[in-house]
DNA sequence: CAACAAGCGGAGAGGCTGTCCACTTTACCG
DNA sequence: CGGTAAAGTGGACAGCCTCTCCGCTTGTTG
């Protein structure tokens, strides 16, 4: 009696191939990183109903972070993996790479990072993971007074996606960029532990 | 024979009286700097029909431009007047004064002096004005060799703006602002002209 | 005071997000 | 192989948005 199955693990076949429709047309969609896309438009694209839209992606969010969970896996890893000369050098390392990751699917990246508002208690593995990531690079920062201690890495997250959603070719964000990284670094009067 | 005024200066007494209710009405309902009000709800608020808003002003921007323009003004006006020890500190003073404005009206301000984004082709006096005050600050401090050179006032402002836009009480944005400000210094080994 | 144009309200077009439910399709079981 | 229950589906719908249009009201002025 094999029907004793865990019942969500058998998903039809149909509904199966609904998700990937949704997740392709979704990529497709959002190959311009500035491209605003609605959930309807979404819907179109993939040839479903949006109740077939909702039901695999509760909302708007969901749906963005499926869509992208793979880049911000990486970029979690990643962190474990930058080197640089000095501790200050691995965090800004790292967070060039966050800033890449921002600005090539700007619309959406944005949108995941964005804070809670309080009107949104949790969001999953986006931010969260994000920060989980870089808290340690952050950290060895600071205890080698390379980076001023009265900011959090939100603080500093927040700041590389504000630059990274202004407007502009990235000749322009670039250095916007590096004068904010810049600003990471202590006063110049700062004193070890 | 006095017809022949200006028609536009003899305007009638009851749409003078609703230009200013809609602002009134505008005013109040953005007193929160985080409300998002709609023009719909804002002609509801202020009693008188779409048509009569859209009348006035053209569109929502217009709206917002005319709502400010008092503030926008007096900021540019404050560009002539702050003082510091240097060159550097007054752009930076200004800066301040120019973030506290953004914060204060966060919605409408991050509206208003969005980039145009190829769309948008004029942005009347908002973000021009803007530019214009503040380009002498940061003329004489790059002089000063203050601040690095490879910045644009408006890659400056949009720094600035978009630091103003994460959400968070000033508590929080303080540091960030603070951070992204001393990044302004050229990085320690520029030389004069 | 009457005529006329300036000004008005609100319905409506077309967009969005997200919900709902009658119907179709699938998977399993005899 | 076929019947049936439940999983899955589509698109209409509600309620929001911005902005436009048109027939009626009302201020102004000879």
């Amino acid at each position: 009696m094999p029907s004793n199955q865990i019942p969500s693990l058998t998903r039809r076949a149909d509904a199966e191939r609904n998700r990937d429709k949704i997740l392709a047309a979704a990529h497709a969609a959002f190959a311009d990183p500035d491209a605003e896309v609605s959930m309807a438009e979404i819907s179109r694209r993939a040839e479903v109903g949006m109740a077939t839209l909702y039901r695999n992606f509760p909302g708007r969010r969901e749906l963005l972070e499926a869509l992208y969970a793979e880049r911000i896996r990486a970029l979690c890893a990643a962190a474990e993996m930058v080197d640089g000369e000095t501790p200050g050098a691995v965090l800004v390392a790292w967070l060039h790479q966050f800033f890449a990751f921002v600005t090539s699917k700007r619309a959406i990246a944005a949108e995941l990072l964005e804070r809670s508002d309080g009107t949104n208690p949790l969001l999953g593995e986006g931010r969260a993971g994000v920060l989980a990531a870089g808290r340690p690079l952050l950290e060895a920062a600071q205890r080698a007074n390379e980076v001023r201690n009265d900011l959090s890495l939100e603080q500093i997250t927040d700041m590389v996606v504000a630059v990274a959603k202004i407007h502009g070719d990235p000749c322009y964000l670039e250095p916007i960029l590096q004068a904010a990284l810049d600003g990471l670094r202590p006063p110049s009067d700062a004193k070890p532990t």
